[in-house]
DNA sequence: ACAATTTGTCAAGAATTATTTTTAAGTAAA
DNA sequence: TTTACTTAAAAATAATTCTTGACAAATTGT
C-alpha cells in the first residue's frame, strides 16, 4: 500500500480510497476548503460526496494530521501543517500562504491571566504579489 | 443630540435611532454578534431586523467604527476596539477578552516577503476562569 | 466471513446576504 | 420655522451558501 495508507492507519483509522486521495489533495495544495478538495477529486473520483470530504477532514483534525484554520466567515480551511506557523491571507484572492517569522515567546505561553491556553492563531490579511500588479 | 449621533455624522454616516441603538450596544458589550445586539434590543425596538444589523454593524465597520472578527466559523463577531489587540476565545463557553500583552513588532509590519500587509489578527484559543472551575 | 467504520444520498439547519418597497434623515429654500 | 426634496437606510421577505445529520449500503481490517 501506500505510505498514505499506512500513515493513516498508524492514526488508528481506517485507509479508504477516498482518505487517501483527499489526503493527498490536501497534501499538495497545503491549505484547502472542501469544496478545493471535492473539485480537485471530481475527475478521479466523480462518486465521491461533498459530505464526505467534510467528514474525511474533520476525522484528520481529530487525529492530528490536520488542522483547522479559521481565516473568513465564509469558508472552513484546513492546513496539512500542524506545526506553529503563521498566515498570510489576500483579501483579493484568498489565497493563504505560511509567514515563517520569528516568533514572539509569549504567543506560545500555556497561560496568559489566569486564561488556560491550547493554541493560537496569528493570521495576516492583506494583498499579495500577484494581486498588486 | 446624543454623542453617538455626533459620531455617526463625524464619520459621514446618518444617525438614525436603529445605528444608535446598535452603536450603544456593541459599546456597551464590547465583542458581538449581529444576533446578540438584535436580542439585547428585541425590547427596545421590536421592529428592529436583523438585516439591519447585520448591515448597520458592518457599516460601522466600514467607516472604522469597528472592526470585524473572525474567530469561529459558526459566526461573526464586532469589535468596538479598532487599535491593535489579541483576543482570547474559550472554547467552552465562548466569551471572548481582548489581551494586553507586549507585541512582537513584526506583528505590526506593513510588508512582509513582499506582501502587501493591512492588518493581523491574533487569537488565542483555550479555557477561561470560569470554565475551568 | 464478521464486526465496525465509512461512504453516499438526501435533506435539514443555520448564518448571512440580496432585493424590493417603504420610511426617515439631512439639507436647503420659502 | 416650516416645507419640500434628495438620498440613505429600515423592514420584510427571499434566497444563498456552507455545513451537518440520519440512515441504508458498501468497504475495511482482523
Amino acid at each position: 500500500m501506500t505510505d498514505v495508507a499506512e500513515l493513516l492507519r498508524s492514526k488508528g483509522i481506517k485507509a479508504t480510497a477516498q482518505r487517501v486521495a483527499i489526503y493527498q489533495a490536501l497534501a499538495s495544495q497545503g491549505h484547502v476548503s472542501a469544496e478545493d478538495v471535492f473539485d480537485s477529486l471530481f475527475n478521479k473520483m466523480p462518486m465521491l460526496s461533498l459530505a464526505t470530504v467534510y467528514t474525511t477532514l474533520r476525522r484528520f483534525c481529530e487525529v492530528g494530521l490536520a488542522d483547522e484554520m479559521v481565516v473568513s466567515n465564509d469558508r472552513i480551511y484546513f492546513d496539512i501543517n500542524t506545526d506553529f506557523h503563521h498566515h498570510f491571507v489576500c483579501e483579493s484572492c484568498g489565497s493563504i500562504y505560511d509567514i515563517d517569522i520569528p516568533f514572539c515567546s509569549i504567543l506560545k505561553s500555556k497561560e496568559i491571566q489566569g486564561l488556560k491556553i491550547k493554541r493560537f492563531s496569528g493570521i495576516f490579511y492583506g494583498i499579495c504579489k500577484r494581486c498588486r500588479s
